[in-house]
DNA sequence: CATATGAATGAACGACCGTTCATTTCATCG
DNA sequence: CGATGAAATGAACGGTCGTTCATTCATATG
């Protein structure tokens, strides 16, 4: 009887009965496994077998968790734009730095953030096309969402004269793919470290925007 | 014409009897819509019977001209990557320009080349994983082949003093990457020229490397 | 303990995959 | 004109695909 009135509240009747703390982590699995499985070798050249594979687990066990093998693919990149931008959030200064220094915060924080994510940003950027129109374009919007930080910091930098650029749409978008090109080569057994490789790319970043009188130094500048 | 031109080449005794130019358009029908199939789907997504259909043609035929799908895929990619570097060869100024202009040139050729053979050049940069390991690694010194201008360029300039630049290596395809990007949001409807997309792009690849002062002009450069 | 419930299973489904092959089509050349 | 051989066909192959479903397993609670 309570467990019926428990039933009908929703979401919230998660620990009736059953397991669900072992659910749970099979989901995650799931996504593990999907995760890397899909940036390895692209979503449709993986099977739902392959997947389970990875698990431990038989094919159909994966509907227990996710109605279909697009909404894994979806669910990997929702989660992944909200914590990306919301981890940028959380590291980018606000309007009152210099556009020069959220430049760099950004560039520091993109190049960063794909060390560890390589997987999931690489799907993000690349699997867009095999997403049914509707999540196509609610992901779409997700991406659009972080560019807009970027091109409104090259935006406020070319207003305020500190940029000498052109085009900040086109110039975020020309620099987001060039800061995602990290993943394309990166290995953490290289001869850079993860620091030198960051420095390198927000010095490029920096440059490519018209500043970079930092260590030069010979005209406009202070001295 | 040329079908009769090609005659002592090993394999072929071409134009014995039979219909020889017919296959030859054949073939380079399937070339065509493969490419632009693979591009927009990828690879795997794309099915021998897909490709036939466009061509307008049995999935049967496609294994007179092809042995296998993978074939297309690597004869795609060997071609473009052939014809990418001749074509960069054939406009790039030798060792007696200068580093800026020898870099200038090769940003405009990479953006304006991609305008025309963006499935190309997105296939050729995405789809290697879908290669055997022996067209892989054929594949992979094309393209090293390639970026090796590239940092080259970036090489003499760092040495000359002319770039001020840290890794010629990673610069080189952080470059290539971003040059690379303009394929993912191109619109020929869009409401910039190709030309001035190529400027955008040909100013940033100067700047990235530190070369700036040709509009500015304050201090080290001619007035 | 009984039972309700989520998780996992194995078999099966229709569809489609890359590829093969015997056969047919058909423009060309002797 | 008839022979020739490349090109195209349609059927078929063994597999694999995503997905469904009735069933079994496992567990935590009343």
């Amino acid at each position: 009887m309570e467990a019926f009135a428990d039933k009908q509240a929703g979401p919230a009747a998660a620990s009736a009965a059953g397991t669900t703390a072992r659910g749970e982590a099979t989901r995650d699995a799931i996504r593990r496994a999907a995760e890397a499985l899909f940036a390895a070798q692209g979503f449709s050249a993986v099977s739902m077998r392959d997947i389970a594979a990875r698990v431990g687990v038989r094919a159909s066990a994966l509907y227990n968790h996710f109605p279909a093998k697009q909404d894994i693919l979806a669910e990997l990149m929702e989660t992944h734009l909200l914590r990306l931008t919301a981890a940028l959030d959380a590291v980018l200064p606000g309007a009152e730095a210099s556009p020069a220094a959220r430049l760099a915060a950004f560039a520091r924080f993109h190049v960063r953030y794909h060390f560890d994510a390589a997987d999931a940003v690489f799907l993000s950027y690349m699997e867009l096309r095999s997403l049914a129109p509707e999540n196509r374009a609610r992901i779409n919007a997700l991406r659009g969402a972080y560019e807009r930080r970027l091109r409104d910091i090259l935006r406020d930098g070319q207003r305020s004269g500190a940029f000498r650029i052109e085009d900040p749409t086109i110039e975020a978008m020309a620099l987001i793919a060039m800061l995602t090109g990290v993943t394309t080569w990166y290995d953490p057994a290289g001869r850079l470290s993860r620091e030198a490789i960051e420095d390198i790319y927000v010095a490029m970043a920096a440059r490519s925007v018209g500043l970079d009188h930092e260590e030069e130094a010979s005209c406009s500048s202070g001295a």
